[in-house]
RNA sequence: GCCGGUGUAGCUCAGCUGGCUAGAGCAGCUGAUUUGUAAUCAGCAGGUCGUGGGUUCGAGUCCCUCCACCGGCUCCA
């Protein structure tokens, strides 16, 4: 059970604080329930949910204003927040962002504060620091004097100053000065604790002394008012705790997560890597990396020609006239665009930055009939754009990537069947990988801001009501968000959840009504008059590149069977089975399962090892016993024992193995 | 691009405040060993200490330039 509400003044209580009033509580059945003078939080938690009162730290009261999802609460009701609830999260860390900037400025006076907020894991401090290089060094000294103000247990007290007293208090900080600016007399607060005051819209702790853990996580530039026109300000990233031992299990997590990065596991596995001569983003795919793109390739050709996708081809760069008339150029600015020397400057070439434009001019060679409509143009497509040198990281964020692109063209009445198919493919390539916990996003106009988006309102209407016709129809957990369409159509993207919990957003579909006109794009209707086609552009990987690091970083580079490189280790103990290995390892391959032999004089415990560390599933042991009854031990990545089993049961498991993932392509929407 | 950090052998890392000839484990090579479910033993080889410059009697260590990487910001067709 969740308790929302909006617009309150949190004051957090200890379990055992006893409440001075009597207290109604809503419960979600639409009870109401009393609570007698003197009870305390955790008396009235247990009330509401036996589950809910193990997680209780905190409670508020006494609120002035309380919305709530169900009506059940009335002004004066209490409203509690447990640990575990994104408010109760929110308030804490929000607290232990003064204390951070407490300790912060009592360590360097003269610092500038700026702004200070709770996110989604702990909180930072926007700082302006001066001449000091705010470091890793400083860590230590600023999170023992946050510990130490927590342990005073300075209350944290709200009030109301109006604008000329605030402005007056930070004369000498230019940036509360303009925040203040921005605010009306009656919507200005400051929040005192112990000796320090700070600008703030309340939401609080009772105390500092619940903070029992405090640790700074990392230090960042960020620009003020996140404009890059603006003063860079120095971010310092912190966390905090009601326990230690929860710190201890956040940096378990964090730990997780580094051994699930794809640059470390993609070198670990050698799948890719990266040369300085090469270039910066420009990432080499090594044997076994390219390997698995093939198969994902083929994967992806195989559905999609299922689909009625026709592959098509278009070279690597363009002539810039191209990227000028589909308008990327003037939106993105050439130095996105890497351009080509040519040995005469007469002609302009640019690496091609997307496909789309190429696909249009294929459109065009020659002209459609609504009877050939819809047209599903699809490539490997490798494209170059020239990424900021900091914005690169690992393979999701490259200069030069591949992507699994699709463009389709169709009429306004097919929109929705197409959308369908799809979402369908897309739905399929996802499912196929693991992937299962994923909402979807319909991105609509902004209607308050209709000026911002080209083509016909009439078509745009249309096109939103099918990409959310279609999500219905394919039973998608949807949410709709307004304003976040591109200007040149609506889109729909998968939002999926990885194995740690991280969103990431793979599988986008987008309506464009931009590039039909800006190519002039036509096909004959049955009404004998030329008519505009509409365009859907899609790619259920995104890239080859990206996906792959999605896919590492989920699997933990414990790929779906179908798709590891290599299936099966056959490990013969000793010489004497090398040749029943060999013998082996062919009667697998007859049935396509991918294996290598480890034949180095090296004992089993160490090939093994070895495999293990490869991540690759399945072990086949091969000692005189074996030999001997025609048969293999078989052992899977992790250390599980299947025991011993003709070679032919262990096809069958592979291929059950295989297909509860990888399943045929249907087509039908 | 911006702010901060890092860069030592193929990989993971040690090398304190500047001082003999820069170390270890793994990987590699050679030899012994022919192995029963996560590392057999021994020997050998391997480094312009990211790059260029500077300070110093002396620089892996201090300073500057550039390059790359890492954490963010901004951006993301």
């Amino acid at each position: 059970m969740t308790l929302h509400s909006y617009r309150y003044n949190i004051i957090f209580a200890h379990r055992n604080e006893q409440f001075t009033t009597m207290i109604k509580i809503g419960l979600p059945d639409g009870v109401i329930k009393e609570m007698p003078t003197g009870s305390t939080a955790m008396d009235v938690a247990l009330s509401i949910s036996e589950g809910l009162a193990r997680n209780v730290i905190s409670a508020s009261f006494k609120a002035k204003t309380v919305e709530v999802s169900t009506p059940l609460h009335e002004d004066g009701d209490i409203v509690l927040y447990t640990w575990r609830d994104d408010e109760g999260k929110k308030a804490f860390w929000h607290s232990s962002a003064h204390i951070l900037a407490q300790a912060i400025e009592e360590t360097y006076p003269g610092v500038h504060l700026t702004i200070g907020p709770a996110i989604e894991n702990g909180f930072y401090y926007d700082i302006d620091f001066g001449d000091h290089a705010f470091s890793d060094k400083d860590f230590d000294t600023i999170e023992k004097k946050a510990l130490e103000i927590a342990r005073e247990k300075h209350e944290f007290n709200l009030r109301e100053v109006s604008k000329a007293d605030a402005l007056t208090y930070y004369k000498n900080n230019p940036y509360k000065t303009e925040l203040i600016e921005g605010l009306e007399d009656g919507e200005i607060t400051f929040c005192d604790h112990s000796s320090f005051t700070d600008l703030c819209r309340g939401g609080h702790l009772p105390h500092t002394g619940l903070v029992k853990a405090f640790k700074i996580l990392n230090v960042a530039g960020a620009y003020w008012r996140g404009d890059e026109k603006n003063a860079q300000l120095t971010r310092v990233y912190g966390i905090s705790f009601p326990k230690q031992k929860e710190l201890k299990e956040y940096l378990t997590l964090i730990e997780e997560a580094k051994k699930r990065d794809h640059r470390k596991l993609g070198k670990e596995l050698e799948l890719f890597a990266f040369s300085q001569k090469v270039g910066q983003g420009l990432p080499l795919w090594l044997p076994k990396g390219a390997a698995l793109r093939e198969r994902l390739e083929q994967f992806l050709k195989k559905a999609q020609k299922l689909a009625g996708y026709e592959m098509v081809v278009t070279p690597h760069i363009g002539q810039k006239e191209l990227y000028v008339t589909s308008g990327h150029y003037a939106k993105y600015g050439e130095d996105s665009f890497q351009p080509i020397e040519t040995p005469k400057d007469e002609e302009e070439f640019l690496l091609k930055p997307m496909n789309c434009p190429h696909h249009c001019e294929i459109y065009k060679v020659s002209p459609h009939s609504y009877k050939d409509l819809p047209k599903r143009y699809a490539e490997f497509g490798t494209v170059y754009r020239y990424e900021q040198s900091g914005e690169l990281h690992g393979l999701t964020r490259v200069r030069g990537f591949t992507q699994d692109d699709a463009h389709i063209f169709c009429t306004q009445d097919q929109l929705l069947e197409e959308f369908e198919q799809v979402i369908n493919l897309t739905l399929y390539v996802l499912g196929s990988l693991g992937f299962e916990k994923f909402t979807a996003q319909v991105s609509v106009r902004d209607m308050n801001n209709l000026d911002k988006y080209i083509g016909e309102a009439a078509g745009w209407e249309e096109a939103e009501k099918a990409i959310i016709q279609a999500a219905e129809n394919k039973n998608l957990k949807y949410v709709i968000e307004e304003g976040e369409a591109a200007f040149y159509g609506p889109k729909l993207d998968f939002m999926i959840k990885d194995a740690l919990g991280r969103q990431w957003q793979l599988g986008t579909i987008q309506v464009d009504y931009n590039l039909p006109v800006r190519f002039d794009l036509t096909y004959k209707g049955s009404d004998n008059q030329l008519h505009r086609p509409v365009m859907i552009h899609r790619a259920p990987f995104g890239s080859l590149e990206r996906f792959v690091a999605l896919l590492l970083e989920h699997t933990g580079g414990n790929f779906p069977l179908w798709l590891t490189p290599t299936q099966v280790m056959v490990l013969p103990i000793g010489e004497k089975q090398e040749k029943y290995a060999q013998k082996v390892l062919k009667s697998l391959e007859n049935y396509e399962i991918r294996g290598l032999i480890d034949a180095r004089n090296e004992t089993i415990g160490k090939k093994i090892r070895e495999a293990e560390m490869q991540k690759i599933p399945y072990m086949v042991i091969l000692g005189e016993k074996e030999q001997q009854g025609e048969m293999l031990s078989l052992r899977k990545h992790g250390g599980e024992d299947l025991g011993s089993m003709s070679i032919e049961d262990f096809v069958k498991e592979i291929e059950a193995e295989v297909s509860k993932t990888l399943k045929p392509f249907k087509s039908e929407v």
